[in-house]
DNA sequence: GCGACAG
DNA sequence: ATCTTGTCGC
């Protein structure tokens, strides 16, 4: 898969914080022109013993959500995990993932937070802008913005708020179960993600794309670290 | 100054 | 995120 070359990750906090200030600029939130058929799902699995990162994409079909493709990636970890700059620590091992790939999903979703970050900047909108494709932040906690209480059942979403608009939701994609919280990557709506996110998580509470990526991570982990 | 803080 | 045992509930 053709990527744009804008990599820029050895950088300290203060010249990534400008580089996601002005690639910010370059996020586009509109509606997702086209019919929808492949989605992938994206993860990072870290090992603290040698400092590696493990990076695995799973490709499934829609709305079947079988298997298409599936690749992994492994390498070493230079970035620190600072709040607000995962994607300096987990971008690099995913584009090369993504550089491996042969089918072009239509929608990436990630685990992490799309616009819902300080600087519109998540992981999902980051790496959204790097592969030109529409893609969705699906983070298992918050990291800015404020909500009223989500209902307990499946389908309940509340807007999450920042600065007086909305940034994203706070879904129940599952009766009982956590919220997750939904933003816009790019070249796709909030409305929109979340329709894609409520068809990809019915049996479990994360998408199926997304915790598929998150196993096979896993398992590249244990496969190298032989634990 | 203090608390919060994706993975 | 990782590490880690038992335990509660459908």
């Amino acid at each position: 898969m053709k990527l744009i070359s804008l990599h820029q990750w050895n950088v300290d906090l203060s010249t990534a914080k400008s580089l996601q200030e002005k690639l910010r600029e370059r996020i586009e939130i509109r509606r997702f022109d086209g019919s929808i058929h492949s989605i992938a799902g994206a993860d990072v699995s870290y090992s603290a013993a040698t400092s590696s990162n493990y990076a695995a994409v799973v490709v499934m079909n829609y709305p079947e959500m079988d298997e298409l493709e599936s690749i992994t990636a492994a390498g070493r970890v230079s970035f620190p995990y600072v709040p607000g700059y995962l994607s300096f620590r987990e971008a690099p091992i995913l584009l090369e993932v993504f550089s491996k790939i042969k089918t072009r999903p239509d929608v990436v979703l990630f685990d992490g937070q799309g616009i819902a970050h300080p600087r519109g900047m998540g992981i999902a909108s980051h790496m959204g802008l790097f592969l030109d494709i529409p893609t969705i932040g699906c983070a298992k906690t918050r990291l800015i913005g404020t909500y009223e209480p989500v209902p307990v059942h499946r389908g309940a979403h509340v807007p999450l708020w920042y600065h007086d608009s909305i940034i994203g939701a706070v879904i129940r994609s599952r009766t009982g179960v956590k919220p997750i919280y939904i933003s816009a990557g790019h070249k796709i709506t909030l409305h929109e993600a979340l329709k894609i996110i409520f068809d990809t998580a019915n049996r479990y509470r994360l998408p199926e794309p997304v915790r598929a990526a998150h196993h096979l991570a896993n398992q590249l982990r244990m496969k190298y670290e032989r634990k």
